[in-house]
DNA sequence: GTTTAATAGTTGAATTATATATTATTGAAC
DNA sequence: GTTCAATAATATATAATTCAACTATTAAAC
């Protein structure tokens, strides 16, 4: 479909390594592992195939996430630091993306009076119509992806990720 | 169980957002954007968890990655460019990778008789060591993450995300 | 109410990663 | 066997991200 994207080798490479490195190794938990290691490679994936939509628009996978994490919220507004929550990103990164779609026009930086620490980021319009321009290519793509996913595999899926994250969340 | 580790805020909030998109953007897929953005969450929990318990070693998740792969390779030697395939770094940033482990006496890098071009890279005893140091403690850290998972749910965890993976790389 | 601790946001320095161009070598086309 | 394209690795320049320190403000402890 598309020959500018690198494509990651079968991941049955990476399987055969840990296999290997299992038969000498009796206490490797193989399957966990694999299971690691392939939610690896689909985040990298799914970052690649974003990006490179993404790209046409000089948008960023990251500075996009703030964007749609802002359309997202209520009333269309948030605080930085509540957009660091959702997005995973450091306060310090957000600044600095923040500083740079101020810059172009995307968001608005307004003082909050209850809060005085405080700030809340705004879409202007020109970001609203550029989302209205993007998303729906996003979604198309996101509806190819699980395009061959029965509704109960899907289903199943969101419920064993949810788990896992929990699982993972709780570890720390 | 420690308490450095910047807890992400439940799911739920992220997943709220969407929906809310959602009730008024008919067109949104709303089970497969929250698919998404859970294999994002995840991955980035799975890489901050490995990324404490390296610290001590001083080793990033990426460097110790390099070397695991290495180690996992048939006599413990492979090449920068299929290092890069096997973990999803770039060229450039294995070379930076690799000065690095150089430098701290992990690797060595050989020339390759048969192709010029090529390099080796083969692990030190002294990587060796700190692997046999490392991986028991990961190998727990893995088994933790997934002690609550049934030998069917990972089983049936497995499949999908081999799946997933497979759609997204087919999109490319 | 004063002190103390915690939180929100930012800045500058340091780290880490990518993009682009370059060298060396190999393999293929002719 | 000479030319041309492809590959492996790297160097240099640039961009993205994080770390540590800092300011301003609020909340909590006393």
């Amino acid at each position: 479909m598309n020959d500018t994207l690198p494509l990651l080798p079968p991941f049955s490479e990476v399987e055969e390594g840990i296999c290997r490195l299992a038969s000498c190794r009796p206490d490797l938990p193989k399957q966990e592992i694999i299971l690691t290691r392939l939610n690896y490679h689909i985040a990298k994936s799914l970052r690649d195939v974003t990006n490179q939509l993404l790209k046409p628009f000089d948008l960023s996978y990251v500075s996009f996430s703030a964007l749609m994490m802002l359309f997202a919220s209520p009333n269309s507004e948030i605080n930085p630091s509540k957009l660091c929550d959702v997005t995973g990103e450091t306060r310090t990164n957000m600044t600095r993306i923040s500083d740079d779609l101020v810059t172009r026009g995307l968001i608005r930086r307004h003082p909050n009076a209850e809060d005085r620490r405080r700030i809340v980021l705004m879409l202007t319009p020109k970001a609203e119509n550029l989302l209205k321009k993007i998303l729906p290519l996003l979604w198309e793509k996101q509806k190819e992806i699980y395009s061959k996913f029965s509704a109960d595999e899907k289903k199943t899926l969101e419920a064993l990720l949810k788990k896992q994250l929990a699982a993972i969340e709780e570890l720390k």
